[in-house]
RNA sequence: GGCCUCGUGGCGGAGUGGUUACGCAGAGGACUGCAAAUCCUUGCACGCCGGUUCGAUUCCGGCCGAGGCCUCCA
């Protein structure tokens, strides 16, 4: 492995603080993140923590060596709304064979969109109903231990019985992520009062399926099907790829070996999906902590406003990528640091889509290794400053750039392929993508340039101006350049946005 | 009501107890038949009021303002 790392901080929302992040096993660094929930497509605010925990993953691979980071997003699979989906989309199949098929799609779906965003795949991204055995052990234990109870087919958790306990081993308050003591939770609480609740603030781990519903064995003490609840998913799965696989686990009383790394996901998740997920996590395993560190992205908008479907500004990955490469989309979502809100606007895409253009025109045919400069590494070493690592990549393009110095862009390619871009050839960078409406006929243009090349050479400005001006009006620019050697023009084209 | 984040130049967005990133846009220049592109140069800021300090945009307090979460949500 590479030498130990010193420099990463990164922000603790446990903590509300940087710190110095220092892993478990520098041999075996484990990160999670709340992957989506396969019922419709995702939305350019879901890209974000996809994106973001990318960048992480790669620069964990870059510190520790890529052998030794693991990173878990899990899929949600197995949740009410794509119940009402799979009711909606195929009223004829059986129930199971609907959610079958809106979760297959889903998934296929947001698996080419993230990687159309640049982003490598993760060591595991399990899917709910593959661990629903997992989930009900852990259930089971949390039952046996008397901070979760059974009632009308249901299992519910008590964070006031989890509060209460003594243990030999401390667990953590419930609320203590999100900073909100239980008794003002109480007060101020908007949730379901049901009748199978002991207290308002309990919450489900397993719910009774119905007729029509998707429904597993429910656990010991339970007749009839049931399913998960959606935290307990992220428990369990973390627990089968995080902690199994490196000797933790339900039967392990090791607290050390029951504890990751990095946990990660969208700042509203803090409550109540984290705090519970803490909980269940904590108290099955006796630790103090599931996860070191707590990561969270800020929310974005889109123009100004709340990305919401009535405002009818609501964005899909799918559908941006129609307009714009996904490296311009990756590259305008590291432009904010990854905790700051961000605004998603038009104006902002077309200077990232002006920047990539940039970045290919000077790096895209350099074919360094994706090797990070070292003052990328700094500035996302700064509990992930991209802003500042933008900084960075903009003095390797200036530093490269000085006159008299060699053209070496190598260290800009590298830094840039290290953070996912420059995946495409220069000249396929520079063509119209597959699909576009407005993709010219590239041998007719050659034959228009040689053209009007050929009507400069005359003087004659009027109809090489007209070819321009006709070209132009098509959408395309022409630029005209020198041969450094023999001086003479050289014209290239590109598609104007 | 509770918890939290943030207020930096036209815009985006870092950072710092004193020499004020970076990008886009703007201005001037070079180049060009004219443009575009490219290159060079360049103007513009730290919400308000106090305090600490030789000195604060940077630390402390207050105020004003914006946003988020507390319900499914990245």
């Amino acid at each position: 492995m590479s030498a130990p790392h010193v420099g990463l901080r990164l922000y603790n929302t446990l903590t509300r603080a940087k710190e110095p992040f220092v892993p478990i096993d520098a041999e075996n660094v484990r990160m999670y993140v709340c992957g989506p929930t396969v019922y419709d497509f995702a939305h350019i605010g879901n890209a974000r923590p996809v994106i973001v925990f990318d960048v992480l993953y790669r620069l964990l691979r870059h510190v520790y060596g890529a052998a030794h980071v693991t990173y878990v997003r899990n899929i949600t699979d197995v949740d009410d709304k794509i119940n009402a989906r799979a009711a909606r989309d195929f009223p004829g199949l059986p129930l199971n064979e609907a959610i079958a098929r809106v979760t297959e799609a889903t998934n296929a779906q947001f698996q080419a969109d993230v990687k159309a965003l640049g982003c490598l795949e993760p060591t595991a991204q399990p899917r709910a109903t593959a661990h629903i055995e997992a989930m009900k052990a852990m259930i089971e234990k949390l039952v046996a231990l008397g901070v979760a109870y059974v009632a009308e087919g249901h299992v519910l958790f008590s964070p006031s019985e989890m509060n209460r306990r003594k243990g030999p081993r401390p667990t953590p308050r419930y609320g203590a992520l999100s900073r909100r003591p239980l008794d003002e939770m109480l007060a101020g609480a908007r949730v379901d009062v049901a009748s199978y609740k002991r207290d308002e603030m309990d919450f489900v781990l397993w719910k009774p399926s119905g007729e029509g519903e998707p429904g597993w064995p429910s656990p010991a003490g339970i007749e009839g099907l049931g399913r998960p609840g959606w935290h307990i998913e992220c428990s369990a799965m973390s627990m089968a790829k995080l902690l199994e696989p490196f000797g933790g686990g339900l039967s392990c009383d090791d607290p050390q070996k029951n504890v990751f790394d990095i946990h990660g996901g969208g700042i509203d998740l803090v409550f109540p999906h984290h705090e519970n997920e803490i909980a269940q996590s904590c108290c099955a395993f006796g630790t103090e902590r599931m996860a070191r560190v707590w990561m969270h992205n800020g929310f974005l908008q889109v123009e100004g406003k709340k990305m919401s479907k009535s405002e009818g500004n609501f964005v899909t990955i799918n559908e941006a990528l129609r307009d714009w490469p996904g490296e311009v989309l990756r590259f305008n979502m590291l432009k904010t640091h990854y905790r700051q809100p961000i605004d998603w606007t038009l104006r902002d895409l077309k200077a990232s889509q002006k920047s990539l253009d940039d970045f290919y025109a000077l790096a895209g045919r350099e074919d360094a290794p994706a090797t990070p400069h070292e003052s990328v590494v700094a500035a996302l070493s700064d509990d992930l400053n991209t802003p500042k690592m933008l900084a960075a990549l903009a003095s390797l393009r200036k530093q490269a750039m000085t006159r008299g110095a060699p053209q070496d862009f190598s260290a800009l390619a590298g830094s840039l392929r290290f953070l996912g871009f420059l995946s495409m050839a220069a000249h396929e960078w520079e063509r119209p993508r597959d699909g576009d409406a407005t993709a010219p006929d590239e041998a007719a243009l050659e034959a228009a340039i040689e053209r009007r090349l050929a009507f400069i050479a005359r003087k004659d400005w009027a109809e090489a101006d007209r070819i321009r001006d006709e070209l132009a009006a098509r959408g395309i620019r022409l630029k005209d350049g020198k041969d450094p050697a023999t001086g003479a023009r050289v014209t290239t084209w590109e598609v104007r946005r």
